[in-house]
DNA sequence: AGTGATTTTGCAACCGGTTGCAAAATTTAT
DNA sequence: ATAAATTTTGCAACCGGTTGCAAAATCACT
């Protein structure tokens, strides 16, 4: 059926070694024996099999790529990114959808089977099962997006969300707002439990407490509605810094339909700057963290790994920054410092 | 490293080829040694290795999943209906991201050199070079979302794009609206052509010219915000057909900054039914497609096509429905019939 | 117990590449 | 021209499974 080696071999009237090598980067072949193996490929339309490459190197250049979350538009241009750059490098994403725990097993089998060269998990917290099942594995793993912080033995790459929480705080603080609750996605996770705890944090160094700490359901547009129409329920707070645009939204249209003036009434601060942020409709102020430097680094890191499997455990963080659109407004009663 | 075959063999006391049965469905075994090597294999952890299997089979259970647009929200639904159908059935989602067509031939080199056992392509449009690379290559082809129409050679899963663009000059005709505008995705696509045309015809068969055609230059928010600028400007129309979601979004963001308000001075309907659409900022009209059963069926089809792969050439169709919200409100001098 | 039919088993070749090693060919130095 | 050093080449084993085939084992039936 595909052209092998061996017809190669036979057309170019030279061993199969001796394809091989023309087609193996680094590897020493003299120029004329090249030249004829290229042509005689060329001719039968030869490419190596990586199926059978992968079997003899042990290297599969298919990377795993864990995402639990298909709701929120930011994994769009995270697989994006990641489709884009991996290509780039000869490698290839294998997408793994771990949104029901149940095939979780199943997940970690099938990407040992595969021989996956690296993992990278994108997801916001790692599940610590998952975690232990690839270190067994032996597999490098990347942990994108994710806490970095003692006690962990996975390689982080991602921002520093507790800063994030502080900055938003910071933000919220500058515009004269005094009245401030957060409202997080799901409580379990650790990325929401960083930002509440810097949120909170940067208050009560100023002795504020804050008005109300709530938590969504889960990252989604829905879940920040009914977490939003609870909040306006329970408190009255002149800003929320909201763990996440979906859920910003939601709070932001709840808001609306309860006759409540985004910024006149209420500041709003989002997490993630979507491309859906900027749009007229929602215009959100909001807190981008630098998704295509985080995924370029995090790709360095695990093609580092599978070379050097034991580099010491790593931490890269980056800087966010304030995206300053209309969902906030200076307080009249503005303080600074 | 990795626990081999053979380690298993000679732990159970028995040849690789038992081994390899009792992990080959449908492989002759006695209760006997099955139970012998099985508990060997638990002891050792040993899993065949998906690799060396396909290397021997031919098979690799990768399905390669073309895409080309990581902007529309719409494909992370997509995404997350695949990944979690094909691992369903033990099968993985080789990504492939064909936003540059500059690696579109590496990115065939790739789907054949891992001997994918078959390709979903996930595109608007089928780019003709594509299809006779993977047709040449002799591989299994589903087009999902494609055009069913005569002169394709690839299997096709998809709607009727036609209908729908009568389905929804239908309705906004039903809604008493005469003066009518389409404002499509890039006028290369091919479900772009068919809603336009389908959109006309209906008028033309009422005896009603369109007010304007006309096309955005991607399946974007801005693309649709800067088109409906220019149609504004152009014409004076009482409703518009957009020929997705995101466009749809966009003009009506930029209807309402030009102080124009939906649905009371301007109708709008829309195509995809995103989650979006919902949202109350938008609370869109649109035409649905039904992504789930076109995905199962495409998954079915693939499936079969890579045992029988010589199948009649199909095109499955799947009905589309108007999804009634807020952007269309009917005609005081509504016509019927 | 003996015969034939059926199932289970191991052997060995194969899938399509890579690679260490020694022989062959080429280059360089004398 | 010859010897030494260097490069290129092919052989053969290997990666970790599968599978056709014939021998061995088991089963069914007189």
């Amino acid at each position: 059926m595909a052209v092998t080696l061996k017809e190669v071999a036979k057309m170019a009237g030279v061993s199969r070694s001796a394809v091989s090598r023309t087609f193996t980067s680094g590897a020493s072949v003299s120029e004329k024996t090249r030249k004829k193996v290229e042509k005689a490929a060329r001719e039968l339309g030869f490419r190596p099999s990586l199926i059978a490459r992968s079997l003899a190197t042990k290297r599969t250049k298919l990377i795993g790529l864990i995402a639990n979350n298909f709701q929120n538009p930011i994994f769009l241009e995270v697989f994006d990114l990641y489709t884009q750059a991996l290509q780039k490098l000869g490698l290839r994403p294998l997408l793994v959808n771990l949104t029901n725990e149940t095939n979780l097993d199943q997940s970690i089998e099938m990407l040992r089977q595969y021989n996956v060269d690296g993992v990278i998990v994108a997801t916001s917290t790692l599940p610590p099962y998952f975690a232990k099942s690839l270190k067994d594995a032996q597999l490098p793993v990347v942990h994108v997006f994710g806490r970095a912080g003692i006690g962990t033995d996975v390689h982080v790459v991602g921002v520093d969300n507790f800063s994030c929480g502080q900055m938003a705080a910071e933000t919220l603080y500058n515009y004269g707002y005094r009245q401030l609750a957060f409202l997080g996605g799901p409580e379990t996770a650790t990325t929401t439990q960083d930002r509440a705890a810097g949120f909170v944090k940067f208050l009560q160094d100023r002795g504020i407490e804050p008005a109300d700490i709530r938590y969504a359901s889960a990252y989604e547009y829905q879940a920040g509605r009914t977490a939003m129409s609870e909040l306006l329920q329970a408190k009255t707070v002149e800003a929320v810094f909201c763990g996440d645009d979906l859920i910003c939204m939601g709070a932001l249209d709840e808001a609306r339909q309860s006759g409540i003036k985004v910024p006149e009434e209420l500041g709003l601060i989002g997490f993630n700057d979507l491309e859906i942020a900027q749009w007229s409709a929602y215009d959100l102020t909001t807190i981008r963290q630098p998704t295509r430097d985080i995924i370029k680094s995090s790709i360095e890191l695990i093609v580092g790994l599978v070379d050097e499997p034991d580099r010491a455990l790593e931490a890269r963080v980056f800087p966010c920054s304030v995206v300053e659109r209309g969902t906030l407004k200076a307080r009249s009663a503005a303080a600074d410092t």
